[in-house]
DNA sequence: AATATAATTAGAAAATAAATCTAATTAAAT
DNA sequence: ATTTAATTAGATTTATTTTCTAATTATATT
């Protein structure tokens, strides 16, 4: 199977705006709507596309605090691990959980309403995770980039 | 205006899956079908909805090996800050760059193919870009949770 | 190089979904 | 209690997606 120019184009304007139509997509690529349906179709079905999904608003939702966690276990034994990950993917504050080589064992992505609420997050929910060793906290002062967009 | 339980469960399912019809939705959320609509419309217009996307397997493109970059720069002067922050985002390796709190004044995320692509874009790119003092890297072992859906 | 095979594409037709409209219902304000 | 605004439902129109058939292009085989 090949995945050419034409699949990498289209996967770019796809992953810039999902709710382009075909014809728009066609009149980009220089093909026939069926030609932009059949390459989506294949791509699609050979696992290129994870999801289509809405990206929102984090302020108009008041969820705009955003931290990052760095967290090292006390062991690192299978069940050490396999717990904490588990219960990590319970909290929906966190949005990421990279397992990460260096000094911590884990980077999390937090997302809070404000510094109070990262707080309560910290005393109420994360720390009384089994097996957590240390924590190290840094918070965003700005988002200078943010993409869901991987280049080809 | 009113954005209330409805709508909170609306975005949920949009950030699942902004592929679904509004009847799949009206189903969902026991409205009709002209009610969901007008309710995206409404959510849309008021700029809950940053924007729809198609997330790509970065495996399936080649891009899986993630690091984050700690970044440090020599002086914090207005210019300096402004120069950089406009560099980063010129580099497509970087899908994400937030100005922190802490030991480092830059947190990256980077995507790449493997860790031979990885030394080409620090040494190539990341590190030509000026006023950088300090970098620290991480690799991502393993990606425990990864969601871009915000809990409301 | 000629032929066969598979993959891709285009255009038309059918099926489905989105968008619009009008009326009815519900909620909020006076 | 009454007015006003907002939301909702159902019907209709418009647009888009999906399917189908045929033509074209690319790839493999002899």
């Amino acid at each position: 199977m090949i995945f050419d120019d034409i699949d990498k184009r289209l996967l770019f304007y796809l992953q810039k705006d999902s709710k382009q139509t075909n014809k728009e997509l066609s009149n980009k690529l220089n093909l026939s709507v069926t030609a932009v349906y059949e390459r989506i179709k294949k791509l699609e079905k050979r696992g290129y596309v994870d999801k289509y999904v809405a990206l929102i608003n984090k302020e108009k939702v008041d969820k705009a605090f955003v931290a990052f966690c760095h967290i090292k276990l006390v062991k690192h034994s299978q069940d050490y691990v396999v717990s904490f990950e588990k219960e990590v993917n319970r909290l929906n504050e966190v949005l990421e959980c990279y397992h990460i080589s260096g000094d911590y064992d884990y980077l999390l992505k937090v997302l809070v309403k404000n510094m109070e609420a990262f707080r309560e997050f910290m005393v109420k929910k994360l720390t009384t995770i089994n097996h957590i060793g240390s924590t190290h906290s840094m918070f965003v002062i700005n988002e200078v980039k943010h993409t869901t967009a991987i280049n080809m």
